[in-house]
DNA sequence: CGCATGTGGTTGCGGATGCAACTAATCCAT
DNA sequence: ATGGATTAGTTGCATCCGCAACCACATGCG
């Protein structure tokens, strides 16, 4: 009586879900993917490398570098050379993004709403309890 | 230090699970993604053509044409045009796939345990209702 | 019949992402 | 200090996937 395993459930409910993200996100100017995480993460933490960065989102460093380009490009994100270090970059959110974050946020937690709209919020947390086990377990 | 959505945890875990199965497929000359799904339900039901198994599988028909074309490479499916309906293929797993199918269900067994491991068996029940609850709320 | 419509399958294109090789800057041990 | 590792970031290449346009065959309606 179980059509999909637990993978393939994810795989499908991911690929479903990342699609529309992308959608509600696209007429803002943000590409799909991680993109919405690199600046989620560099509103919240202003003046970060790449590199942390990457750790916080959990991409590759190259995705990082693309996604990073895209917000660059879209008005969102500001590099600057770390003086410090002339390696790297310091990362910082335009106006434009400072001003786009409410709007930014109400998108994702209406995606994140959606994904669990079949669900009571009691069945909501004991997924997020999962999942944070899965991925704990996957991590190690 | 913000915990991460429900939506971003299944992005993650389904990131990594991905290809790490994708590496235990490889020296077997499946590819990744959805190839395995394709040749389970080729196993499963003999005979079908790309539309159906596109349904079963739930990608793209695009994909479809893709991956059955690397499993026939790869000398796991053999497609023979259908009398009744030119237009398609019959789709038959070889005597290499029927051999290879035990050790497919292992490595797919394999994976969906590694992707528990944290969970008790009652805990794992939990999620597959969960994630089924959800995917029924997206297909909707 | 014959043309319009529908359907199975393929291909072109674009986006996302990982790995590996590479560049440039920094750090470290001698 | 100086040469070898290390590290931040970029780029090339490969894979995966969906959408849309397309082709060939099938079906249905007049």
């Amino acid at each position: 009586m179980r059509p999909y395993t637990v993978g393939k459930l994810m795989s499908l409910i991911n690929r479903i879900g990342q699609r529309e993200l992308a959608e509600a996100l696209k007429p803002h100017g943000i590409g799909g993917g991680g993109q919405h995480s690199y600046l989620k993460a560099i509103l919240a933490n202003p003046g970060m490398n790449q590199d942390k960065l990457t750790g916080e989102v959990k991409l590759d460093k190259a995705t990082t570098t693309r996604c990073i380009q895209q917000l660059e490009d879209a008005g969102y994100v500001m590099r600057t050379v770390d003086t410090e270090d002339r390696r790297s970059y310091r990362l910082y959110p335009t106006e434009r993004a400072i001003a786009f974050e409410p709007v930014l946020q109400s998108i994702l937690d209406a995606y994140n709403r959606r994904l669990t709209s079949n669900l009571s919020s009691r069945e909501v947390e004991a997924l997020h309890a999962l999942l944070h086990k899965v991925y704990a377990g996957l991590d190690a």
